[in-house]
DNA sequence: CGCCAGGTTAGAG
DNA sequence: CTCTAACATGGC
């Protein structure tokens, strides 16, 4: 069972896929080959799927397992969400074009997108994991979180992990995270993080309906999650091209870099820099990691 | 050993 | 409101 989704304008699976594989630790997809396979829940189910993409069709996914007609929308709804099809960037690319930074990112990596998270929880635990520590560290962390307390499926003889579960990672203790090499800090903000969702206090539902101010409040009333975290969520999770991550290390190194600067620019400078990017801030930040 | 890494918080001034 | 120490640990 399977279907094909067009792609927009300005899109380019490579350079998508080339972020899923930027981490050999990463247990939530499988690459097999060029076919990217992974397990999402949906109406009870745990969906396994594959996606790949064919050159002037678009992204072909194959229902593995259940395969059953009633999942395959939300399939597609994840896969659209994943990849950011649904985002016009021509407007993005044509300021690009016209910007001195931008300019040679925007041509070499051409049609990358923004690679979703459509799991709040999920987006808000990584982004807590990532906080104040290196890239490395961080995917290590995430990877001994997802195979001590992620449902583990085992199918034709593969393994393939789902992100935990609030509900499981509220019952823990400091301490079972602390063993992990997780700082008491992150320990408490993600079980915190787990109950309230778990409480159903937060929800993506919830927040989705919100006016985008209450939006942003809810996500900083929440302990462990400043602005850097929340503009992190807000551009992978809901997809405010307007987000922006000031502060942000990896954006400090990489204009410090462009702009041949002996130290990192201050907030003011980078702030400065993205005036010009008003209404595009995620999609200049994404173009600037790349370059790192 | 020192400093930085995809920061946030609580407390002081 | 702004500034700062503390938080923990890997990697260079």
């Amino acid at each position: 069972m399977d279907f094909i989704i067009p792609v927009p304008e300005a899109f380019n699976f490579s350079h998508c896929v080339s972020y899923l594989r930027r981490s050999p630790k990463e247990l939530l997809h499988v690459f097999e080959g060029d076919t990217l396979i992974k397990v999402i829940r949906a109406s009870g189910h745990s969906v396994l799927f594959s996606v790949r993409y064919l050159t002037g069709e678009g992204i072909r996914v194959d229902m593995i397992t259940p395969r059953k007609t009633a999942l395959v929308s939300a399939v597609e709804k994840y896969v659209r969400e994943w990849f950011d099809l649904d985002t016009d960037l021509r407007p993005f690319f044509e300021m690009a074009s016209k910007d001195k930074l931008l300019k040679p990112l925007a041509a070499q990596y051409y049609g990358y997108r923004i690679v979703g998270l459509p799991d709040l929880f999920e987006s808000l635990v990584w982004a807590v994991i990532g906080q104040q520590i290196n890239l490395g560290f961080a995917h290590t962390l995430k990877q001994r979180f997802v195979e001590h307390f992620g449902e583990r499926l085992t199918i034709r003889g593969a393994t393939y992990y789902l992100f935990p579960e609030p509900g499981v990672i509220a019952q823990l203790h400091p301490e079972d995270l602390l063993t992990l090499q997780f700082s008491r800090q992150k320990s408490r903000y993600i079980i915190g993080l787990a109950r309230a969702f778990a409480s159903g206090e937060i929800s993506r539902e919830k927040l989705q309906a919100m006016e985008p101010g209450e939006r942003m409040e809810t996500l900083l009333s929440i302990k462990g999650i400043g602005s850097w975290t929340a503009n992190y969520v807000l551009m992978r999770t809901f997809r405010y091209p307007e987000a922006f991550p000031l502060g942000d290390a990896g954006l400090n190194t990489a204009l410090r870099r462009l702009l041949k600067l002996d130290r990192k620019p201050t907030s003011a400078e980078v702030q400065r820099i993205f005036q010009r990017y008003r209404g595009w801030e995620a999609y200049a930040t994404l173009y600037f990691w790349k370059s790192l």
